[in-house]
DNA sequence: ATGTGCTTGTGAAATCGTTCACAATCTAGG
DNA sequence: CCTAGATTGTGAACGATTTCACAAGCACAT
């Protein structure tokens, strides 16, 4: 594997990590081969568009016969990042984050949750999934002690633009925001939001231009 | 308004649903126009991307002026299909189905939950929301009493492509699925999926690749 | 050892989306 | 009524991403 030379297309990480599911489902299922047509199907996109994505990494098949599955696997996972643990907060013990935090499947992928942060006294001291809600005001402080790599945001939106800030100083580059916020965060910290009404308003735009 | 001669970029319709809530906002503020440079700086775009976003529908503005907030927010509300209510369902009254269900929001947006349902008999019966599970086999005479416009499905993947086709079957032209299944679906039917570990993923990419 | 069939990896072409740049048009002020 | 200043609307240029198309490479059969 080799690091693309120029930064990689945001789509491209999108289909790696479908590719991957896809790939674990194969591996799963005894195929010790797959060739770019069949991870193509599985994803709804061409195989051309599978090898073109491959190929900013490395040459990871084998002309004639395609892929290990195995081997394809471990790659993406080294590619994405994901041949290690991460250490993630949540910010907010509300409904959208005791969702997250009662959710298996993060842990089962390497997201392993080791704080969840809340304002409200009432939340504060209560578990959830299996780790005790904190106070906000000691985010920096336990965020630090945590060693976390990752937050989620799942607070109003009033809140979250300070909230991120506090948590870029306390040495979190990857935030996932569930809320309409504009987050204002210095340049080596990556945002990703999450906006369901949007994804609904989405959808009604093509109810009426069907 | 017009209606675009060909199929309107995605990315297009995303941006139109951040104007939209930035110019609620100006307005809520009693500004009467804004300009495509003070929409741009809020939505972190260029003001050449908001005219263009907008020409595709029309033309809103007045040169030397800007756009009246109030006329553009009614413009974008009809081209997105925002000048109605929407009748939703939610498949899945889990974890995630109860924080879509209980979340005041989207009703305040005109998306209105008339329906839930799940497979579990435990769950049939209670309310959510203020809405009462349904058994989720009695789906395709309920959706269509209901009068359904879209759904979300909030239910785990195994079960979610079955689900899928019967919901298509009854009407439902709009599903928006939390869960990672592939759905099969007539083409007459929009999905969007929100797909939370690969959000998580993209962001391991990033922390990586940093 | 060679041929057949299949599949990769990748330049080149095509398509799609964004940014540029400027004429057209508006308001406001004298 | 005319000018100054601002901002729109939009072709054209640009940049990015996807698709095409094919030579190169490998497995397997003969
Ligand atoms: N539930 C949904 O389906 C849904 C849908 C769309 C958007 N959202 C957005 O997701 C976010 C969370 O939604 P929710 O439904 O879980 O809300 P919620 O009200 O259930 O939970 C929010 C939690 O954040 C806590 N909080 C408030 N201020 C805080 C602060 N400064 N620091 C830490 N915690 C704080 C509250 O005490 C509460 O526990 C909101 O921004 C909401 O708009 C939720
Ligand atoms: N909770 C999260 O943070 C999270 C994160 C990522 C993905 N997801 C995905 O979202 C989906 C829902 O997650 P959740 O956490 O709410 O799960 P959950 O287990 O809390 O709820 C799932 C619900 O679906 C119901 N159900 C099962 N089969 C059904 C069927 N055939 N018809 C109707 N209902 C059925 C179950 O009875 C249950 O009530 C899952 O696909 C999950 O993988 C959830």
């Amino acid at each position: 594997m080799h690091t693309p030379t120029r930064k990689t297309a945001e789509p491209t990480v999108r289909r790696l990590s479908l590719y991957l599911r896809y790939l674990e489902a194969f591996e799963q299922a005894g195929r010790g081969t797959i060739s770019s047509g069949e991870l193509a199907q599985s994803g709804g996109t061409t195989s051309a568009q599978v090898r073109k994505d491959l190929s900013f990494f490395g040459s990871f098949g084998k002309r004639g016969l395609g892929y290990s599955t195995h081997e394809l696997t471990v790659h993406i996972r080294e590619i994405l990042g994901l041949d290690r643990q991460w250490r993630l907060v949540i910010i907010g013990a509300g409904k959208i984050g005791s969702a997250v935090a009662g959710h298996r499947g993060f842990r089962d992928r390497g997201f392993e949750i080791v704080g969840i942060f809340d304002a409200d006294p009432h939340r504060v001291g209560h578990a959830l999934g299996g780790v005790t809600v904190s106070d906000v005001r000691h985010l920096e402080t336990e965020v630090k002690r945590l060693r976390a790599d990752m937050a989620v945001l799942a607070m109003p939106a009033e809140s979250a633009p300070e909230v991120a800030t506090r948590l870029a100083k306390a040495g979190v580059h990857a935030i996932l925001d569930f809320s309409t916020a504009q987050l204002e965060v210095p340049s080596d910290v990556t945002v990703r939001s999450v906006n369901l009404a949007l994804e609904l308003e989405v959808l009604s735009f093509a109810l009426v231009n069907r």
